[in-house]
DNA sequence: CACACTAGTCAACAGCCGTTGACGACCATG
DNA sequence: CATGGTCGTCAACGGCTGTTGACTAGTGTG
């Protein structure tokens, strides 16, 4: 029996398919259920290799999970629709299927604790921040806070939890009623107060 | 040298030693990363004996998590004071250090898959549903959904992701920030319109 | 051709995991 | 006192984990 035939020499190719197969695994079932050896056989590599281009687990998580998000130009725009963009974005997000979410397979990740340190940086320097940038009145980086608490939530409750009534709803329907909400964070107002405490 | 004293043959003391134990642990690090030779070691016994009182780690955990949360006596009372008393549940929870929140530790454990099933169903049975109950208007369920989604996304940002802002803002003006913004899923208004129909 | 270099494989390490069965120690009851 | 059942301990199993080093097979260069 002849062993199955070596790879081609193409140390690039080699690397990319590594990281996209650690991409696809990471995000689907997170840090800690992942292992090299499931790495390497959905690239069709030997394990070893894996260490040999990345040096660690930890560091090819790191590497196939940042660098990913561009987040930012949903913030650019008028601010009046900003929540509407923002609701738009979160749920009618990975109806491609297959595709690769840093966010979720952060989230996925999240219980693994240099993983938390990493999704909170994340989060922090390319939602939170550019968000509160653009939001006036007081209480920026808190109202920018909530806001990404509650698109976190949603991706949670709809990716990870599979909330039922979240997965199986109309995306219209959950935009709708999600945008006013976060519009709400972006205008920083109290309706029936009409003032900011 | 004499090994160290036996543990007193007292079995629900011990079975109830390794509950607490186990929630404690599952709260702080979730499903995965909680050996059960850490629970054994925190209840101070051996690890066989935590399988033969439990079955098994999973067991352990179903039975550690469940029948703790009780939630459904939030919803009760006015309406128009239940996005308040929402957010200030959600944002005061946990100010007792040490304390077990059932919640936490299924969110910590949420990427393990059959952990994620328990999740979906308690979040739910206790929370969504007993929730959607209470409302009024179309949509019930799916605004009942959001508000869990807003909640757990506060939890995970707050708790799990240790986001700056959310950890270490004061809990008044964010219930104040929040408060409305549950109410209006409560109400389930789309304009700026402050009436209920 | 002979060389150094690199891409890839293989086998193994040490350590952890959940789980199991055999084995003492204790206690209640006969 | 003897006996049966329960509580706890101990050691070990098989399987998994991330990681390492030795080894082979190709490639480009002198």
């Amino acid at each position: 029996m002849s062993s199955q035939p070596r790879r081609p020499r193409d140390a690039a190719a080699t690397r990319a398919a590594i990281l996209q197969a650690a991409r696809a695994a990471f995000t689907r079932h997170g840090y800690e259920r992942v292992g090299v050896r499931d790495v390497a056989a959905a690239a069709g590599i030997d394990p070893a290799l894996v260490i040999r281009y990345f040096g660690s687990k930890e560091r090819l998580f790191a590497e196939a999970v940042t660098g990913e998000v561009t987040l930012v130009d949903l913030f650019a725009g008028d601010r009046a629709a900003l929540g509407e963009r923002l609701a738009r974005y979160i749920l009618t997000k990975g109806e491609t299927p297959g595709a690769f979410d840093a966010l979720l397979a952060l989230l996925r990740s999240a219980p693994s604790d240099p993983v938390a340190t990493l999704l909170r940086d994340a989060v922090d320097k390319q939602f939170v921040r550019p968000l509160a940038d653009r939001l006036d009145g007081g209480d920026a980086l808190l109202r920018a806070s909530l806001i990404a608490a509650h698109v976190i939530g949603i991706a949670v409750a709809r990716d990870v939890i599979r909330s039922t009534a979240l997965a199986g709803s109309d995306c219209g329907a959950l935009v709708a009623l999600v945008a006013p909400v976060l519009q709400r964070y972006v205008d920083g107002e109290t309706s029936t107060d009409g003032s900011i405490a």
